[in-house]
Parts: C-alpha cells; structure tokens; sequence
DNA sequence: AATGCGGGGAG
DNA sequence: CTCCCAGCATT
C-alpha cells in the first residue's frame, strides 16, 4: 500500500507516465467524447472563457441554460464590458459563487481597457485576470488556441488519482502539486498536431472524468473498452477505484460527556429507561449526572454521587472506576463511570418506579443495554475496573 | 496551508 | 444526510 509520502513523491519515471497518455485520450475524445455542448466548436475566446468561468464549482447540466441566456444578451467581450453590474448580476443569479460574476465583469473591462478588447490567449497573461486561476487559464488558451498548457480541475485529478494510483485527499497542497507535475508530463506532444490535439486532450481528460471515471461506480468495471486508460489503470488493476480519490477528511466531531452511576446493592446495579427520544430510546442505561465542573474533578464527581445516591438507598462509598468514549455518527461521547455502593431501602427507592429497576449482574442478557453500557457492566460482573 | 463561497445533483 | 462539481481569491 503506498504510504502518504509517495503521493508527493517526484519520481516522474517513464514506467508510470506512459508516453502515450495523451494520445489515448485524444483518440477516444473524438469518437466518444463530448462534441455538442454550447460552448464547443467554437474559437472564440470570450465564449469559451464565459463557459469556463460558469463551469467553475459547477456541473455542466446547471450551465447549459445560463451560458445561452448570457450569451444572447452579451454576446461580445465588450457588450459584458459595457453592461451595468445589476444586468451581469442578474444574468448570473442562481448559478451561485457570486464573486465569479464580479470577477467576469471587472475582466471584461479589463480586457477592453488593458488588451484593446482583443482577449488574450497566452495562458501567463490570462492569470494575471481576475477570476482566471492557473486551470482557467490553460483551458481557455487550449480551446481558442491550441496553447500546449494543462488544465487541473476535479475531472482531471480524480483519473490521474486513480490511474497514477496518488493517495492524499487532492485538497492538500502537496497532492495537488504532484497532479500539476503529472498535468504537466502527460500533455500531448509539441509538433504539427499539437493546437489541435490540445482541443481534444483538454476535453477529453475532462470527458473521461465525467462520463466514464466518474465518482461513484466508473464504467471501467462494468467494460474495461469503455477507458483509454484501463490497461494501466493502477485503481483499476489494485481495486482501488472506490477509495480513490482519497475524500476530504471529515470534520473534527464534537465531543460530549456524561456522567454515568453503577449504583452497586451486592450484585445488583441500578438501571435506569432511556426516553422513547433520542439517543439509545427505550434502551436500559445507567443514571446519569449533569457535568458542571470544566474540567472535570473526580472528588467533587464521588460527592455528588454520594449525594445523589440517597434517592436509592444508604449511600456508603463512591469511586471513579474508569471512563471510556463511545463514538456516534455525529458526536463522540466520554462517559466517566463512578460506583456508589448502597445498602438497605429507603422511602424513596424509587426503583419500584416504571423508569429504574435492579439488575443482576449475573443476569446481563435480561434487558437491553447500549453497548457502551454492557462494557461497563460486564466489568462490574467481573468484579474489576474496566 | 486552510477557508469561504453556493446552488444543485448523486449516492 | 454527505460529498462533490470545468476553482479562485483571500487570509
């Protein structure tokens, strides 16, 4: 399995970047790639930069509709120029990421004041332009005029996760480093075919990611044809198509805490019914107490054990006996454990009560407990911490 | 290096 | 519900 650090190693041998990568998916793009979208068969910069800019964040289904309407209204770098920000904002409402049409209309002026309203297609002009990162860059300059740059968007480094076999979530800077050497390596080759080979090659790598390298079940498993790149497809061959691309790592979850009573009388603990809502509903637990100290202090816990207790019986000593955490979905939960020892009945033993009862440490099987719980009183039952 | 920005679709 | 989508700007 490859440890993190190959993720971001440099090792750009041969053997793991075949020379033939881009040829491959050239030759597929033409015949199974997307050829009819509004923004294609085109070389107009200012179309294909509008295309990119919307398609930034956001699927092309959810495009479609808005590049026609922003088109037909401002048809032309200078139209957009001229255009009041109330009308270029209105033309984007709904796409989301707002600041892209902010962004779209300061280049546009830009482009007329700073570029003689002829839009730029080197790639190192272009990213000097607000709203055009390194990837807007090299795709508008490849579509309007076959400039040998790459483009790494989501599409991209999902099939070059899978297919160099690059562990580490793409969110992290050294992974993403490693995918831009890699956009880089396997670019089509310089020479009389490369303007029109870098059309195809930057479609088709974004092609191939959105029909057939796709997040959830990649067509490569049903029919290894379906991919140009199958044949050497390190997911493919190791199985790892369904872990990679690493996902992003799950937000920290909160922690809670609890306090739980073993109210011990001999061999028997008290239990008490959770409510019919919320966690572990209609299950047998342990009574619990509120949590007021921050941090916790386990002798001011043992008093108000004690103290507590008194409701169940004679209270005689209590002691912290362990603590474990028990993980949700959404939450981790510490649960202090502390025994209080009680003896005889009192007017108040209120496990006569439909919500407590006794409980045989011997005779764990009789109700239904939350795992966490049995732990504790399964250690009870053996008489030790836990 | 990490976050905010956003509405929508897929699983 | 979570994650992701033809990323970029800002901190």
């Amino acid at each position: 399995m490859p440890a993190a650090s190959a993720a971001v190693s440099s090792d750009l041998s041969p053997a793991v970047v075949p020379a033939d990568f881009a040829a491959r998916v050239v030759g597929w793009q033409r015949v199974h790639g997307r050829h009819d979208l509004p923004w294609q068969n085109t070389r107009d910069p200012y179309r294909i930069w509008l295309s990119e800019i919307m398609l930034q964040q956001t699927q092309v289904s959810a495009v479609i509709e808005y590049f026609q309407r922003f088109i037909g209204r401002l048809p032309t770098v200078a139209a957009l120029a001229e255009a009041s920000a109330d009308e270029v904002m209105a033309l984007w409402a709904g796409l989301g990421y707002y600041s892209r049409a902010r962004n779209l209309h300061r280049c546009a002026k830009a482009v007329m004041s700073e570029h003689g309203g002829v839009f730029p297609t080197d790639p190192e002009v272009l990213v000097t332009l607000p709203g055009i990162g390194r990837s807007t860059a090299a795709a508008v300059a490849a579509f309007s005029a076959g400039v040998r740059s790459p483009i790494l968007d989501g599409n991209v480094k999902r099939v070059f996760a899978r297919f160099f076999g690059i562990h580490g979530h793409p969110g992290v800077k050294a992974v993403e480093n490693r995918m831009w050497q890699l956009a880089d390596a396997v670019l089509p080759a310089k020479g009389p075919a490369q303007a029109e080979d870098m059309v195809s090659y930057t479609q088709g790598v974004m092609d191939l990611g959105a029909t057939v390298c796709s997040r959830g079940k990649p067509a490569c498993l049903a029919a290894a044809a379906s991919c140009p790149l199958a044949s050497d497809c390190v997911a493919r061959r190791e199985g790892l198509t369904g872990v990679l691309p690493t996902p992003k790592p799950r937000a920290a979850i909160p922690e809670r805490s609890t306090v739980m009573l073993l109210v011990r009388r001999g061999r028997e603990v008290l239990l008490a019914l959770r409510p019919d809502s919320g966690i572990w509903g209609g299950l047998w637990s342990l009574p619990e107490m509120p949590v007021d100290t921050v941090p916790f202090d386990a002798e001011l816990a043992e008093d108000a054990a004690l103290e507590r207790a008194r409701e169940f019986g004679n209270p005689s000593t209590a002691n912290m006996v362990g603590e474990l955490t028990h993980v949700f979905t959404h939450f981790r939960l510490l649960i202090r454990a502390i025994r209080v020892d009680v003896a005889g009945l009192t007017a108040r033993d209120a496990a006569n009560g439909p919500a407590l009862r006794w409980l045989s440490l011997d005779d764990l099987d009789a109700v239904g407990t939350p795992a966490p719980v049995r732990k504790l009183l399964e250690a009870q039952a053996q008489g030790g911490l836990f």
